[in-house]
DNA sequence: ATAGAAGTTCAAGTCAACTTCAAGTCAAGA
DNA sequence: TCTTGACTTGAAGTTGACTTGAACTTCTAT
């Protein structure tokens, strides 16, 4: 496939694939007149990035996790870690989702005054809310 | 209070608290011989800064969120549209954390051969695991 | 009086994951 | 042949939230 066709397919922009080769995650076959040639297998690892990134892991982090062949061959205990992680995240998110919501429909005149924006305020200044490092990317909107 | 006082007691470093003043999210009362000092209410400010990042709020939001003199002014419908989206966030996550921890006990010998683990896969591929913009703002470790 | 700690400003650097740009190569179709 | 379009490269730009550095001033204690 040439990059256009793999672009197309995957919706990940060309200047990626090429970003992401220089990087060591994906790997073109060969060369065609200087053009890259990518296996159909280029999808499936697109797809382990996504789903990599989309897990909060970094695209330095992701490389560690491919062969040099782009099979996956991800430590257990480390998705196993991940997952706890991503379950912390959760729940925090949705502690703050309820504080918010509190304070959306709170009836105090203002959230000056509002024990319950207060006490969410208290955890924000303590740091509890902080999100673990790089607990999620952020992306552009493509 | 002076600038090491605050960043003593909240945590936040005196640079932060001159980028906040200079972005206008926070102010100095007045200045002693070109030093700033600050009011003991900067302290709440600085929660209320600290909870809308952990929110997901831009610094550019957050200062549209405080009037003139730092009083929290909040748009409730704001903060639940906001609310909604943590909760979005909150269960897409939890869905990848399931599909992880199925991956770190699968029996499957590879990753490639698990079915739920090509499942994820693909809806990564669909761009289901992506997060909305801005979700989260990552942070560095201080 | 003088050292040193702490403050000031402004400019520039950092990070990740890309995108955009400029300049050039190459193959195919009119 | 010429042009168009898809590709190539390397370098530079983007974003947000800061940090860091340089050069300078000011406060506090000896």
């Amino acid at each position: 496939m040439e990059i256009s066709a793999v672009a197309r397919v995957s919706g990940v922009p060309a200047s990626a694939l090429r970003y992401y080769e220089s990087k060591g995650l994906i790997r073109a076959m060969a060369r065609d007149g200087g053009r890259r040639h990518f296996a159909p297998e280029v999808l499936d690892q697109l797809a382990l990035i996504a789903l990599g990134q989309a897990a909060g892991f970094s695209l330095d982090e992701i490389r560690a996790m491919l062969t040099p062949g782009g099979q996956p061959d991800i430590d257990r205990r480390l998705l196993a870690a991940k997952a706890d992680e991503l379950d912390r995240t959760a729940k925090r998110l949705q502690a703050m989702s309820e504080g918010l919501r509190h304070a959306a429909v709170c009836p105090a005149p203002s959230h000056a005054e509002c024990p319950s924006f207060q006490r969410l305020l208290k955890a924000a200044a303590a740091g509890m809310m902080a999100p673990p490092p790089q607990a999620l990317a952020r992306r552009k909107t493509r």
